[in-house]
Formats: C-alpha cells, sequence, structure tokens
DNA sequence: TTGAAAGCGTTACCAT
DNA sequence: ATGGTAACGCTTTCAA
C-alpha cells in the first residue's frame, strides 16, 4: 500500500504538505511544491486511506440504512434512490435488512455506530416504544424513514402521509359506488397510518371498517390471507390493500379464484411499486414519491451531516396521490402512469 | 465516546489487558482482573470502535457488493442473501449500484477498496475487456457473480450455468411443440450465455435463432420490445425471454395486445424471481438458486478472507432448473413451486 | 500476569 | 511556505 509517507518522500516534502495540497488547505501551499506533489500522487497512484481519515477526522463519509427487507421492491427501489443520491454526495452507504425485528434493528444500529456512520436512514418496523430505548442510543444525525414512528424524541421524521393517502385510496372505492370495503394490513401488531386512514373515511361515510391482518407482510401470507377473504360469504366487494405486495397478491388470488377483477371486485394498492404498472390488471394505488422520499432524505441526512443545516426534530410528511389504473375500473378521468 | 482506555482506568488497569479480556488473547488474564475489567466495559457501555480496528489490524469486517441495480428483483433477492449470510459472519456490506457502467464499477471498486473491504462481490455489467484494468486494482478477495465473464484472471467466478439454462429453456419450448422460437435478450453489447444457449439449442434442432435486443434491462425498454415482436406479421409462438423481468414486460404486453398466453404464445423466463409466482399467468422459467448462490458466495468471500479457504482462481457454475407454471402450458409433469 | 509503547495512515497544530 | 509531531482508538510486541 502506498501511503502519504511515501508520496511526500518523493516529492521530497512532508506529509503535512502533502494533506495541504489534497484537501486544499488548511494551509496555501508554494505552485512548485504543489506541481511536485501532485506529480508524486500520479506516479505513485496514490489514494487517501479513507478508515485512517474517519479514524483521524470525526468523518466517515459513510451512512447507514437499515431496512425491514431489501427484497420488498418498494425498499429496494428507495434503497436505490438513497444509494445513488449518497454516492453523489461522496458517501457509501452501509446496508442491513432488519426483517422487522426490534432486536435486530438494535443490532444494526449499534454495529453501524461502531463504524463510525455519519448519519443513519432508519425504516423501522419496530413499535414506537422499542424505538425508544434505539434512539437514545443514536448519537447521529438520523432519520425515520416511510414509517410512522409515535417519536416523543429526537428524530426527524420523513414520509409520506399515510392517513391521507388511505384516505384517498378509501374514497376513491367509494366514489365508484362500493359500500363494502375491507383493508387488508400487515402484521396486527404493527398498526399502520394507512389503517387508520381507511378508519377514519369509512367512518365519514358512516360505514363499518373491517380489517383483515396478514401473518407477514411477504407475498405468501398476504396470498394466503387474500385466498381467505375472497372465499367468504361477505366479501366485499371493494378491498384496499395497504401496500403493493399485497394488492399483487390479490390480483393472483382473485384469478386463482376465478374473480375478475375489477369486474367482480376493486382494489387499490399503496405504494406504487413498479410492477403494479406491469400486473394484469394493473394496479390502482397510492404512489409514494419514491424519487423525491429519497432524495429528500439523503439531502437532508447529508445536509445535517455538514452541518449546513440546522438540526430541527419534526417531520415532514410528504403528500402521495392516487394513481389510477385498472384494478377498479375506468373512471375516465386519468390514465395513470 | 468512551474508548479502550476509560475502561482501563476504570479498572485499575492497562489497556492491553482490557485488549486481551476483548479479543480473548494473544495472552492469558487473572480471573480477577478479567472480572474487574468486564465490569468496568459493562458498567461504561463500551463497545471498541471498528474504525480503529480496522486501521490497526488489517480487517475491517467490511464487505463491497456491487451490482448493477438493486431495484432489479433479481439483485435485490441475491443481496439480500448475501447480506443476511455475511451479517451471520459478523461482517457488514457496503451498496453500490453501478447501473451497468464500467466507469461506476471501477470508481465503487476504488472506493471500497479505499475504505479497507476485506472482500468484493461484483455482479458486473460490462464486458471482459473493460474489466481487464479492474480485476488488476483488486487486491482483495473477489467474485464475481451471476454474470459469467471471460475472465483471463484473478477472479473466482460463481454463477448458474446460463447456457444449460437457456439449453433447458429453449428445449422446453421444442418440446411443447414449437419451431419459431425467438429470444428476448438485454442490450446487444452484452452477449450473454443464456442468447449462446439459446443458439445452440436451437441450432440443434436445426431451426433458426431469432435475437432480439432491448436498449436497456429494465421494464419500460423491454416491454416496448415485446409490444413490437408481438405485433410483427413473423412473430415466433414461444418466446424465451432471458430474464423474468422481461418475460413479465412480456405478458403484459400480450394483454395489451389481446394475446392470450399461453395459448396463443408460449412464454419461458429467467431467474424465478418471486413476482413470476404472482403474476397472471405463473410465469414459467429457469431458476437460479439464489439462495444457495448468495450463500456459497458469501461463505466462500469470508472463507478466503480468512485463510479458510485457499485462494484458487476459476469459477463454480450452479445447474440450473426449470420451473414449470402456467405461461407455457401445461404439460402436466410438474406443478412448479 | 501485566504495563509501556510502537505503529496503523491521516490531520492539523506548533514551530521555524 | 513548510517540517516535525501529537493524536485519533486500537493491537501486539517488548520488558518487567
Amino acid at each position: 500500500m502506498v501511503t502519504r509517507a511515501d508520496v511526500a518522500n518523493r516529492a521530497g516534502t512532508s506529509t503535512a504538505v502533502v494533506s495541504y495540497v489534497i484537501n486544499d488547505g488548511p494551509r496555501p501551499v508554494a505552485a512548485e511544491t504543489r506541481r511536485r506533489v501532485l506529480e508524486a500522487i500520479a506516479e505513485l497512484g496514490y489514494r487517501p486511506n479513507r478508515v485512517a481519515q474517519a479514524l483521524r477526522g470525526q468523518r466517515s463519509r459513510v451512512l447507514g440504512l437499515i431496512v425491514p427487507d431489501i427484497s420488498n421492491p418498494f425498499y429496494a427501489e428507495l434503497a436505490r434512490v438513497i444509494e445513488n443520491c449518497a454516492d453523489l454526495d461522496g458517501y457509501t452507504l452501509v446496508l442491513g435488512n432488519s426483517e422487522q425485528d426490534a432486536q435486530r434493528e438494535l443490532r444494526y444500529v449499534r454495529t453501524f455506530l461502531d463504524r463510525q456512520v455519519d448519519g443513519l436512514f432508519l425504516i423501522s418496523g419496530s413499535s414506537s416504544e422499542e424505538l425508544m430505548a434505539l434512539f437514545s442510543e443514536i448519537a447521529v444525525p438520523f432519520i425515520l424513514l416511510d414509517r410512522r414512528i409515535n417519536y416523543a424524541s429526537n428524530a426527524y421524521l420523513l414520509a409520506t402521509d399515510g392517513i391521507a393517502g388511505a384516505v384517498m385510496a378509501t374514497n376513491h372505492l367509494l366514489s365508484l359506488g362500493h359500500r363494502r370495503i375491507a383493508a387488508l394490513c400487515g402484521p396486527s401488531k404493527m398498526p399502520s397510518e394507512r389503517a387508520k386512514g381507511y378508519i377514519q373515511a369509512m367512518g365519514q361515510a358512516g360505514l363499518e371498517p373491517v380489517l383483515y391482518h396478514s401473518a407477514d407482510f411477504d407475498r405468501q401470507s398476504t396470498y394466503d390471507l387474500a385466498r381467505d377473504i375472497l372465499g367468504r360469504s361477505d366479501r366485499p366487494s371493494g378491498l384496499f390493500a395497504t401496500f403493493d405486495l399485497a394488492g399483487i397478491s390479490v390480483l393472483r388470488a382473485a384469478a386463482d379464484c376465478g374473480m375478475r377483477i375489477p369486474a367482480e371486485m376493486a382494489v387499490v394498492g399503496y405504494d406504487n411499486i413498479q410492477e403494479g404498472l406491469y400486473a394484469t390488471p394493473r394496479l390502482t394505488t397510492i404512489a409514494q414519491p419514491t424519487e423525491e422520499l429519497g432524495t429528500l432524505a439523503t439531502r437532508h441526512l447529508t445536509g445535517l451531516v455538514e452541518g449546513r443545516i440546522e438540526r430541527t426534530f419534526g417531520m415532514k410528511l410528504i403528500p402521495p396521490r392516487l394513481v389510477i389504473r385498472e384494478s377498479c375500473g375506468w373512471t375516465g378521468s386519468s390514465k395513470g402512469s
């Protein structure tokens, strides 16, 4: 490994001066000396050791991202945006799959902290209570993403407005004339904003909410639940799947039950993952602006890290939007995207 | 930050001894001293700084993963397996999206190397020639994953046998009676093993291969291409999509053209991403054993890193397997999974 | 059995 | 304008 000392040696100067030219400061270097240093760097193919820099300075230029499951398309799409954005700002991303497990989340937070990450993105699958213990440990800027937590603490939260989105979804079904509308949610131990929005909209319409909970957030368990729901005699005519993966499972389950969508049942999803646009029928859904969410999150976090932004605690809710496609029938108002 | 010195202080001993108890060596510690140290660690909540450890030792316990695009389900699923496996072995994963760009791959390799990763997984989107420059820079154990590269160098390659898989796919179509079989491939600048296998199988059957190339590996461009193919008067009766994302685009395009699958056209995909099992119709495909691939890759890389495995250059090809579902019609032989 | 100290590659302060 | 050097937190050798 070629080190700074080698460069200094070759350029006939000291390591301090090499630092000055590399970092353009904190002190000036004579033009001629700078030239020699640059030359030595090029000749030796020297590149600074980031680990040493991280140890010495306070900055590693590494950001941590903890997601429940990277193979879930929504998180994968978000991770892509964040990684790209971070890379643009000169940050490297370390990744952790928490599997919705509070213990694992905590473990990753610690590991990342021990690795001196400059900041942390956390898409938590845990409840607010479980998170409290975690919060107090996080000594770097961090952003809670996507899942709305009942934080009483030092977090900055960035998400789409789940209540508003769910209200939109439910109202869309309502506007299409449906009255027996159910919601397909994830595991019940995690009451979501989306369920709340659905309940609220149903209440406003004077209707009784019906919630179904899947065992997990994956395809298999949502498919199983969907089969179950579709097989019931009191099955709803409109279904709000609180995440697209579940919505797509419903599509599949309906096909397997010989039930046509949207003719015999309307389905709205939530997230707007790419897959929904290619599903058959195309899934009507509530769009989270993934690009915007990821970009804002990264900008904010790097801003915090670099001290360009004042560390304010609070949250920013991005308005979701309804994307009308085929799974609820046409209203003729939009073609969707 | 609580450091080793604080612990030593509190325990009334030296930092060396603290090291000995933490690392269980390299030298023994008296039971009583060890007790005091452990106590101090617990009381102070001390955790070793991994950056300092990495700088001092030669090991960072970080592995790099470079994928073309983490939002591609196949890579996301693979990344998940790798991350889990690495975590089990005590390694943290850093992630890079290369976007199939040789320049970006090189940039990530360098960045990761500068961060002292212990090893590297590379799923390259580049040609063998472009990679040569890159290979020579990699000074740590590394594994080429999934894409078969014409390496002449120091890489260990782990992939499913693309030729065998493509032959399987083509033969399946052939066995169903199809004669006009085309292959839908990714960008032509990247001739794939899969295309070769298809050509080979067609040749063996005395048939003329027909290759179509999409502009990119994403859904949009494969969908566009599929529309184009389906609209042709000389359209094939069987289509081999060399990756599932493309296969699913074909499904969608067919629905939009009013063409029924498998009745009017048979489709086989490749990769066996989860999505294919929930698509309508369910996609018949060639399965890459993602779990096995990721596990083997990680085991091998950590083995290399830890010197448990001799560094042999070469490749390991895992046999793919045909998963028969609905998109080619039934042969009655298997129900698929 | 344990303490002191060198050294990993940087950075930045104190000198000159 | 530049050289020397301490310090970042850790590991391990050398001495005791």
